[in-house]
DNA sequence: TTGACAAGTTAGACACGACTAACTATATTA
DNA sequence: TAATATAGTTAGTCGTGTCTAACTTGTCAA
């Protein structure tokens, strides 16, 4: 049954699993170092980190050896990483905005909505995306800029 | 030249000065009773916080006294109040999430989007709602609710 | 006008998440 | 393989925001 532990994790943890989930995808192992130069945080606090995601099960750890992901802890971090890829593309393909700006809301934002939330915003991006009477995107775009510039 | 302070408020202080805006919005003085069952915290931590306004100068408050917004107070909270209207106007009118869902949602998110994704965010809201050919809204609900019950 | 209750404050504790400085372990390489 | 550089840990501190318990102030009704 699990015990069912109640822990939600805090935005920070989530920040780390996520980077730690980043570093292992690109083939390398997840460094201390690595991931306190991702988070920009000092390496002091990524021992405590690891403490902590280690007691929860979430990553494999033991002082001076490598860490990796546990089944559990791929699982949470796959949520965290579909929150932020929704995010960003929303911000990107609905919003138009730029690259940076969405990439910085997401990891912002991707901490502070539910599951209910983001699994709308998806299907609300396929639903625009898969239009085929115009291209809102295209034609949002051109609103915004005529709104920016009243009569430039 | 206004002393040029770099100090962000923190998402706590935001939502206090969220709720005294409200407090105030409706006629009553913002007491710190109400202050502190707004927010679902103790009276102490209410009054650390006011402390904390008051230093930055966005409320009037002395000790057993009565908490109004000062204007720069009620120019931050204008901005809050806005911020968190927006998302929540996206949540309901565009993507269709129930009332409670996005209040709740745009409370936590209001605090990590900044004016850039607020302001396109509008944009979008406006863009939307105007347009003439078909409703949107209406179409992405028949739309996500095929989604949800895929053949009953 | 005073006594009781409500509202507000203070003091002290705690959790979290960050930091620096100093120490230890591991790797590299001469 | 021994010296040294780099990575990682530990210990101790700090800021923020919360809490409870105890105290003070304010208010209102008898």
């Amino acid at each position: 049954m699990n015990t069912m532990k109640r822990e939600q994790l805090s935005a920070s943890m989530e920040d780390y699993l996520e980077v730690i989930y980043h570093l292992s995808d690109s083939g390398m192992v997840a460094r201390s170092k690595d991931i306190a130069d991702g988070l920009g945080v000092s390496r002091a606090s990524v021992t405590g980190a690891l403490r902590v995601l280690s007691e929860k099960e979430l990553i494999n750890y033991k002082p001076y050896g490598v860490v990796t992901l546990t089944d559990k802890g791929r699982v949470e971090a796959d949520k965290i990483v579909r929150r932020h890829r929704v995010l960003e593309s929303f911000f990107v393909d609905i919003l138009g905005l730029d690259a940076i700006t969405a990439k910085e809301s997401a990891c912002r934002a991707e901490h502070a909505l539910g599951q209910q939330v983001i699994g709308r915003l998806r299907d609300y991006i396929e639903f625009i995306t898969a239009r085929v009477d115009g291209d809102i995107a295209v034609e949002f775009k051109q609103f915004y800029r005529e709104k920016q510039v009243p009569d430039a």
